[in-house]
DNA sequence: CTTGACCCTCACGTGGACGTCAGGTTTTAG
DNA sequence: CTAAAACCTGACGTCCACGTGAGGGTCAAG
């Protein structure tokens, strides 16, 4: 498929796939004329990718990791695996802080129903 | 407490403080050289800024949400109290996902301990 | 009374993941 | 055969939470 196919199909615009070739994240074979073809599997790649990012990792450090992804236990992907197990320690650390964020948060919205009950209760 | 103060004890930098109070966020009072001044108030207000920040909030989102957290169940809270209802599942959302993704990661790391094991004892 | 630490207000720089316009080629539908 | 749709490569624009000087007052200590 093209990359406009390939856009619509990952969600994603195709500025960013474009992007992420830039970046090392996403190959494409190119027709005689240039244009980016992928595959299917491409699909799931870019999921991935956009999954990384939402993580918070940079493209920097997605990159670090895709030997890990694309040929697993090879030589190389040594330093691959253990940037994985480190990412996702601070992947976790920042799950349970956003937990405690929500638990505030709804420590304040009890504490203004409870002053509301209070006002019409008056 | 001056601007120095306040930022060594909320660990964050002078000139994070001045934007809060820019953005709306944060308020202090003047000397009459010009000098701003907090209360131990301020510290607590600062963490809590962090802590939006850190659940992914923009400035301008936490300023919608502060009527709610300064005078709670107030007139003009209501729409603050929705907003953050609103942020909270959000941000709940969000959660789920960084779940599901560390999951991906943990089944990747799974994948290539595996592999590792296969060689090693090939 | 001077030195050094701290404070002030502009105001431009930064990094990252794209958005967007320019100017041109290629593919597809009719 | 033609026009629209899709693609290409630069390359500058954007947003946002600050970082970082520039240039200049302020305050406690010696």
């Amino acid at each position: 498929m093209r990359i406009g196919e390939l856009a619509a199909r990952a969600g994603v615009s195709v500025r960013a796939l474009r992007y992420y070739e830039e970046q090392g994240l996403l190959t494409s074979t190119r027709s005689a004329s240039g244009q980016r073809h992928y595959t299917q599997h491409a699909v799931e790649r870019v999921t991935f990718l956009q999954r990384m990012y939402e993580a918070g990792l940079s493209s920097r450090t997605i990159a670090e990791l895709l030997p890990c992804v694309d040929s697993p236990s090879a030589e190389t992907s040594d330093a691959a695996l253990e940037r994985m197990a480190e990412e996702r320690d601070r992947l976790s650390d920042h799950i349970e802080e956003l937990i405690r964020t929500r638990d505030a948060l709804d420590g304040l919205m009890a504490t203004n129903r409870a002053h509301r009950e209070t006002l019409r209760t008056a």
